[in-house]
DNA sequence: AGCACGCCGACT
DNA sequence: GTCGGCGTGCTC
């Protein structure tokens, strides 16, 4: 068939992991005046039916035959086109299918086809003539009076409430057609105002905040870096921020950590805007409630947006101010399909918005901080901790070649005694859960390793069970060696749970709440957990990194960092880093409140130069050190890296696929000062779920190089056959595990 | 990613 | 004689 003069060509990104786009024409009896791009349509797909959205109209395709689509979803469009340029443009910095950012982008509900109308709620509100009435106007109208009043004390108003004040909609036509009032929304309900609670006021700013707050502006792109010691008060910065880009009358998005968005963090911002409409978007809603929150910022009701890292997919049609809270964290980079990251993402989506960008953290990444020092980011600090509270007092207890008790250093264990008996609490930081890490026999060397994985099993002795925690692998514990059928197995190491065992028999008379992943699996349960820690009464809290983060605990004085050690020695060159921020954050935790902090940091190497500098001059020193041995081994942020990955069950597959990409790539491109290959090299974690993992790494002084060579990869990729092999581009990785 | 088409082993 | 294994190729 020929595509002649007036055609009308859809062309649309469809959910596949395909990098084009495929066209379609319009379904029979369209009409051209219907159609508009950012809507959603059913179309048929190599005999499946799938959700396409709609990116241009075109004239012309370049194929003979073109199958109709199904079925328009949508009227109005679901997604404008500002957002749908955002999520091409991230298609092309992460090498991914356009496809994928859409399915990334829409929650579940709205990427299956449901129609907006079902979550489509609107209210009746006055208009600003209505509003200009006085309370006693329409005294000839009995009803719409009853209407316009009713209005006046409630605010906007859905059909139900209406209705259950007898108020039909014959009445509310009337004042419409007076122009005192309008139906507005169509996305979600406003939020129930009936139950307007008072406004937490907001905090008295100490001088460096007030600066800090004075010196971003609300107006036009900025990029800002708030490096903030912890319980410095940035989030009482970001809360007054967001009063200000409120009252302008624009939309807040507050992205935070994925842990982070706890019903505590919650409560603190509506309380803070009573009155306001606050949408949460994480993946612990269901898919009705996502959908909801999702089209009520994406139709411009909510106000606040909190998010993780999806959220800053979601298009915000009135964005005035982009927060990332935590900008260190590593779940800001997603970690399977497209790898982006929400961080970097959030100073593009802001660039064009024309929004400021501000980037929160007592331990900034050393990304952030390079471009603040160069100039930029703009650099705000505060170094200062709000209220009385003053700094933690940190020392080194070396533990190579003491009797160490579980883990503990007996010196540790006599000081977290001392604290608790003073009616005080203590946090004891092991960053690892389960029982043991490793389960061993005693006579022939047997070692519990997961059958799919190259990693060793943990043992989780309530449960009765073996776990590898990079699969779902699980089996019952053994009492007899597999092997050599000795009854002499031990559990080697310690974890939480080892460590709840230990702390009771020694610290009875005191609650020991332990707060991982296994103990707070519950929805609420890490909320109870940290509510009765704030009860203030004398406890011991024991946890991995959830414990870490954020969390404002004021009443604790002592913080032990059980083992300071492990990122020390690894092959990743961002461990390091990580575990400077882990130390950071948790030591942080320590005496946020009237009483002083101290921290005790048990390593077998207290004389590590990377830890004595950490705790001698403090993360900021640090994290320079570490920026200048990156300049030095050019590596990232100073050169700009990317991984080519790939997995496959036979690993000689996997492993000669990346040859093969090296070689094509070095033809394109030879190494030289200015462009590094590595590899390909098996991934930290060799073996995962059955499939062994292989990854090239490509570092190159400069950004646009690697981009380009990435694009013909990705060109030269898609044609190769890969049966039953995946392979990935990791733009900017942040994990080679 | 799915799903259909296609060519070789154990069943009514 | 068929049902079905998953290899490979295509999807507007």
């Amino acid at each position: 068939m020929e595509s002649g003069k007036g055609q009308v060509i859809l062309r649309c990104a469809v959910p596949v992991p395909l990098r084009r786009l495929f066209d379609y024409l319009p379904p029979t009896g369209t009409s051209p005046t219907d159609l508009c791009p950012g809507q959603r349509f059913w179309v048929p797909f190599g005999g499946r039916k799938l959700v396409a959205v709609l990116v241009n109209i075109v004239a012309k395709s370049p194929l003979a035959q073109l199958k109709s689509a199904f079925q328009q979803i949508d009227i109005e469009p679901l997604l404008p086109t500002s957002s749908q340029t955002f999520l091409h443009w991230a298609a092309d910095y992460y090498q991914a299918p356009i496809g994928e950012l859409y399915t990334a982008a829409l929650p579940v509900a709205l990427r299956q086809g449901k129609p907006q109308s079902h979550w489509a709620q609107q209210w009746l509100e006055l208009t600003v003539e209505g509003k200009g009435l006085p309370f006693n106007a329409l005294a000839r109208a009995p009803k719409q009076q009853k209407l316009l009043q009713h209005l006046f004390q409630h605010g906007r108003q859905n059909r139900k409430q209406l209705s259950a004040q007898g108020l039909g909609s014959a009445v509310s036509r009337a004042l419409c057609a007076r122009g005192l009032a309008q139906w507005q929304g169509g996305a979600t309900a406003p939020p129930d105002m009936s139950a307007t609670q008072e406004q937490a006021p907001p905090k008295t700013l100490n001088t460096e905040q007030q600066q800090a707050l004075t010196a971003i502006k609300l107006n036009g792109f900025s990029a800002i870096l708030l490096e903030g010691t912890t319980g410095s008060g940035k989030t009482e910065v970001f809360l007054q921020l967001i009063a200000g880009v409120l009252e302008n009358g624009k939309q807040a998005l507050l992205l935070v950590p994925e842990i982070g968005l706890t019903p505590q963090t919650l409560r603190r911002i509506k309380a803070r805007f009573p009155s306001r409409y606050i949408a949460a978007l994480h993946s612990g809603l269901a898919t009705n409630e996502r959908a909801r929150a999702w089209l009520s910022a994406a139709k411009g009701v909510a106000d606040i947006i909190v998010g993780t890292r999806s959220a800053i997919l979601t298009p915000l049609p009135r964005l005035g101010l982009i927060v990332v809270d935590e900008e260190h964290d590593a779940s800001f980079k997603q970690q399977d399909g497209v790898r982006y990251s929400a961080r970097d993402l959030a100073l593009v989506l802001g660039r064009n918005s024309a929004v400021p960008v501000l980037l929160g953290s007592a331990t900034p990444s050393l990304e952030s901080l390079h471009n603040a020092l160069s100039g930029r980011y703009q650099h705000l600090r505060l170094r200062k901790r709000a209220g009385n509270a003053r700094p933690p007092q940190i020392s080194l207890i070396g533990t190579m070649g003491q009797q160490l008790i579980e883990g503990f250093s007996p010196q540790v264990l006599d000081q977290i005694g001392l604290s608790l008996r003073r009616s005080e609490q203590v946090l004891v930081f092991i960053n690892r859960r389960g029982f043991a890490p490793a389960l061993a026999c005693d006579d022939c060397g047997w070692l519990a390793n997961c059958p799919h994985c190259s990693s060793k099993l943990t043992l989780h002795r309530r449960q009765h069970q073996l776990r590898c925690h990079h699969c779902d692998y699980r089996r019952a514990h053994i009492d007899r060696c597999p092997q050599c059928h000795s009854r002499a197995i031990s559990a080697l190491g310690a974890g939480t749970e080892r460590s709840e065992e230990l702390l009771s028999r020694r610290f009875g008379a005191f609650p020991i709440l332990r707060v991982d992943r296994d103990t707070t699996s519950s929805k609420r349960a890490l909320d109870q957990l940290l509510q009765r820690a704030r009860s203030g009464e004398p406890c011991l809290l024991l946890g991995t990194q959830m414990l870490a983060k954020g969390h404002h605990l004021p009443q604790i004085t002592l913080v032990v960092i059980q083992d300071a050690d492990s990122g020390l020695f690894s092959p990743d060159f961002r461990a390091p880093e990580r575990t400077g921020q882990l130390l950071e954050q948790v030591a942080g935790r320590a005496g946020r409140g009237e009483l002083p902090g101290r921290v005790l940091v048990q390593s077998r190497y207290p004389q590590h130069p990377l830890l004595q500098l950490l705790l001698n001059k403090g993360y900021s020193a640090f994290a320079r050190q570490l920026l200048r041995e990156r300049e030095l081994t050019q590596l990232p942020p100073l050169w700009a890296m990317a991984l080519v990955r790939a997995e496959c069950e036979q690993p000689q597959r996997a492993e000669g696929f990346l040859a093969a990409a090296r070689q094509y790539l070095q033809t394109l491109a030879p190494s030289s000062p200015k462009l590094q290959y590595l590899g390909p090299v098996p991934a930290l974690l060799e073996r995962k779920s059955g499939r062994f993992r292989f990854y090239v790494q490509i570092t190159a002084e400069r950004r646009p190089l690697l981009q380009q060579l990435l694009m013909h990869f990705c060109q030269w990729a898609e044609t190769k056959k890969t049966r039953q092999l995946r392979w990935a581009v990791d733009m900017d990785a942040q994990d080679l595990s």
